[in-house]
RNA sequence: GGUCCCGUGGUCAAGUGGUUAAGACACCGCCCUUUCACGGCGGUAUCAUGGGUUCGAAUCCCGUCGGGAUCACCA
């Protein structure tokens, strides 16, 4: 077989690599500095692997000096979501992490190594293909059936049925030039395929600066190198752009261990040196069965970053969080530094877990809970407003209406060294502080209230008779021995000790008593402060709210 | 099924031949607070399993089991 004739037949007016070599010159950057790139392809959402990963590829950039790129993986069509192009890109940008470098939020692209969509590459991964061809590393492959994807799906069903898997010659890799020549006389479409020197059995080392020296089946299957309609599929993709792009480390998902001896074999056919690769371990969830299994967007809302926005989960919680998922030292140095942020932690690469950790919600609400904690009323009030200017307009209103009074009301405990921790997303203000923002008479049915109906005739004693002494103009101090006073003339005990020694003489302690209280005015039995949301009631919706239960009593 | 990866409490995990096996979340209890919280203190609970090697193993070796991932002209 004359290679160079085949080459050009098949590639007739593709630039050689030296093009390419020279136009994208070895990068200026300090010793040690690496170059990492978050590169999804635009499907319409971020997955939190891919977020996981951008986190890693961002703390590496930043703790090294490097660059962190943008690349966009658009080179199947099929699963292509229309208009999300800069979907991965904006939400990523969400959580305050933006590439230094590729292509930027506001479609244009920054950087000397671009395009960065891998559909306007096809030039380059051509003269790549041209090479292969020219040296006798890839042939044109005719056959249909590989590109049905239906075909594909029952031809790897029979071979999980098989005892062994099945090396994969294929057999267009014996087409002799006239054969080829005639096929694309006959205006037949071609995928070109790698002629594997791989033989069942072979091994090759690999080296995962996580996982150490890794021993792996070299891969003997004539994988496709670029598809029937010109465009290269994943593997071929990747190996050229990164070599061109000068990316130092590559950070994906563990899922990608077992294709890793094919791109190995590419990086060899092409003759170039293997960069560094990083396997994450995948975030899971518990399944139906009780299984752990990989997230995914189809049966977890987790698993698409949209998600915590949605929710308004501040974004340094989710950070944190699956920072702490990447380097679980973090938690450690986060309790020592409260006050840093966490960009100056200081992340290592080779401290990633190995195994796959289940994702916890409970954890990340925890970290949300104190962050939030830690905010000023007029902080909490701007977050909560621009959540709800995106997923809840009317409570946006309102908020705009009331400003002052809402920073009050996020006030209240707030201010002391050890503030409440009531909100753990900002979606869950309006909720938590229903009470006091929503149209409370009209809305309370007795149902609403958080209180037994064995308790019914004793609240409705209590509410009755504290509206007769409630003053708002009292001082706190005041304000409780009112309460106190009241609660022991009602048979309540005001000897929290004497209480529990004899519950039987008591209606019950003070804490019942201000039970009733706080439930006529909020209804609920946990609520901040009581004397602190009176006083930003006032006397008049105060007493309101207790003949409002009173009399449903 | 083949192959690879992983296996310390319910969850995230520290740990690299000698530790009372850290810490965090969750759960439970007590204390503080004569309200709600916050906070403080404490508790339950773990080295998958069987063999080695060793004076000594969570740690090293082998087997077993369990779980995961992957096996496309998808990424």
């Amino acid at each position: 077989m004359d290679y160079k004739k085949l080459a050009e037949l098949l590639y007739p007016n593709a630039k050689d690599v030296s093009f390419w070599e020279e136009k994208y010159p070895q990068r200026n950057l300090s010793s040690g500095a690496e170059v990492v790139r978050i590169a999804p392809s635009p499907t319409g959402y971020l997955h939190i692997g891919n977020f996981f990963g951008a986190m890693v590829d961002y703390e590496i950039a930043k703790t090294t000096g490097g660059v962190f790129y943008f690349r966009l993986e658009d080179t199947d069509k099929k699963r292509e979501v229309d208009g999300a192009d800069f979907v991965a890109l904006n939400v990523l940008k969400e959580f305050g992490i933006s590439p230094d470098e590729g292509l930027m939020p506001n479609g244009t692209e920054k950087g000397n190594y671009g395009p960065y969509r891998q559909s306007e590459r096809l030039e380059i991964y051509k003269s790549y293909a041209k090479k292969l061809v020219l040296e006798g590393k890839a042939f044109p492959c005719f056959c249909q059936k590989a590109a049905d994807v239906g075909e594909v799906f029952q031809r790897r069903e029979k071979e999980l049925q098989t005892e062994a898997s099945i090396s994969e010659k294929d057999p267009c890799r014996n087409l002799t030039f006239e054969e080829i020549e005639a096929k694309l006389k006959e205006n037949k479409k071609f995928a070109l395929r790698l002629k594997s020197n791989g033989k069942e059995g072979d091994k090759v080392v690999a080296f995962d600066l996580c996982r150490g020296e890794m021993e792996l089946p070299a891969n003997c299957k004539d994988i496709v190198l670029v598809k029937d309609n010109g465009i290269p599929p994943y593997a071929f993709a990747h190996v050229i752009d990164d070599h061109l792009m000068k990316t130092t480390t590559v950070v994906r998902g563990s899922d990608w261990l077992s294709t890793w001896p094919q791109h190995l074999e590419i990086y060899e056919a092409l003759g170039l040196k293997v960069i560094n690769y990083i396997h994450t371990p995948l975030i899971s969830k518990l399944g139906e069965n009780g299984n752990k299994r990989k997230i995914s967007k189809r049966y977890d809302p987790e698993a698409d970053m949209r998600f915590y926005v949605e929710m308004g989960i501040p974004k340094v919680a989710v950070c944190e969080y699956v920072l702490n998922l990447a380097n679980s030292n973090f938690e450690l140095w986060r309790a020592a530094n409260p006050e840093l942020d966490f960009r100056e932690f200081k992340f290592s690469p080779n401290k990633i877990g190995l195994s796959s950790p289940l994702f916890d919600m409970n954890k990340l609400l925890d970290i949300s809970k104190n962050y939030i904690s830690k905010l000023s009323a007029t902080e909490v009030y701007s977050n909560v407003l621009s959540w709800a200017k995106e997923f809840d307009k009317d409570f946006a209103k309102l908020l705009e209406e009331r400003k002052d009074f809402a920073i009050s009301v996020f006030n209240i405990d707030r201010e002391g060294k050890n503030p409440r921790k009531d909100l753990e997303m900002f979606s869950q203000a309006k909720k938590v502080f229903s009470y006091m923002f929503l149209d409370f008479l009209g809305q309370m049915k007795i149902e609403d209230y958080e209180i037994d109906s064995k308790d019914f005739a004793k609240a409705k004693r209590v509410v009755s008779e504290y509206k007769n002494v409630l003053d708002e103009k009292d001082d706190k101090e005041t304000w409780f021995s009112k309460i106190k006073t009241l609660a022991q003339k009602l048979g309540f005990a005001t000897d929290n000790k004497e209480f529990k020694k004899n519950p039987e003489n008591f209606e019950g302690n003070v804490a019942n008593f201000c039970e009733f209280i706080r439930v006529a005015i909020t209804g609920r039995k946990n609520s901040p402060d009581l004397f602190t949301i009176i006083s930003i009631l006032g006397q008049e919706k105060t007493v309101k709210r207790l003949e409002k239960l009173e009399n449903l009593l």
